[in-house]
DNA sequence: TCTACAGTTTACGTAAACGTAAATAAGCAA
DNA sequence: TTGCTTATTTACGTTTACGTAAACTGTAGA
């Protein structure tokens, strides 16, 4: 039994659902073995599965987790203009997620403002 | 004319559909005022569609926008309960929001090192 | 060998967030 | 007032990302 996993450990690992995986394989995203028919995730299918729920947690579509991943996996990018490209992609979602952490930051700054507000009323109340 | 905007105008600067506008109206997050059936937009109409733009961007449901939104409004807000149960809520979604910045680091931190062996072929190429 | 159970396939269903088309109304310019 | 443009309403359509139910299969344990 080489390293690898069964469908319902990514199941639990992830907590996702097997329809998921399903899913996702069907998108292209996933491309486990199968043994009989039963499905055997590699580490590469882990991993492509981790980096797509990270990139859905920050609102990207599946389609946008795909083009993330196949920048992390240049495989063979080698002559010059498919790298120029390469870079070109790099640059344009690097901007988006800087104005995603800019957004976070904003959105922060403003709870703790919030948080304050709220801390002293309370304290106001328990006074009182 | 008092300080408004028109649909056209919030279309504009942010990059909407007046569906979105309307469509946000039925869901609750905006109120405009009619004047015979034409829609006029406070400030804080803006200021709630720039959150909630925000929030998508974040990756949030527009439910979970007005939920955040509804924090920054906390309007009367003064019994002690009701304290407490926005300051857990500030608590949860700021751990959500420190979960995305943290994504967000390590897929910056992934693309860099992406870009640097990118560059590293390009610099091979020409000097080939 | 029987069976319980985990996994698979097929296919229709669903919720969210709008898109789009058609008909109607309102405002504005000449 | 006519004509053009912009806004509104209604309602069905669409895409994404799965959920869910039903029927089948492979496999490990009693």
């Amino acid at each position: 039994m080489r390293p690898g996993y069964a469908i319902n450990e990514l199941v639990r690992e992830f907590g996702v659902t097997p329809r998921t995986l399903r899913f996702y394989e069907d998108k292209g995203i996933l491309a486990p073995q199968r043994r009989a028919k039963v499905r055997h995730y590699s580490e590469r299918d882990r991993t492509r599965l981790k980096l797509t729920l990270r990139g859905k947690r920050l609102g990207l579509s599946l389609e946008e987790c795909t083009e993330v991943i196949d920048m992390y996996e240049p495989g063979q990018a080698n002559d010059t203009p498919q790298l120029l490209h390469l870079c070109e992609k790099i640059r344009q979602h690097r901007s988006l997620l800087i104005e995603k952490m800019r957004d976070i930051e904003d959105t922060l700054k403003a709870m703790d403002e919030v948080e304050r507000s709220c801390l002293e009323k309370l304290l106001a109340n328990t006074a009182g």
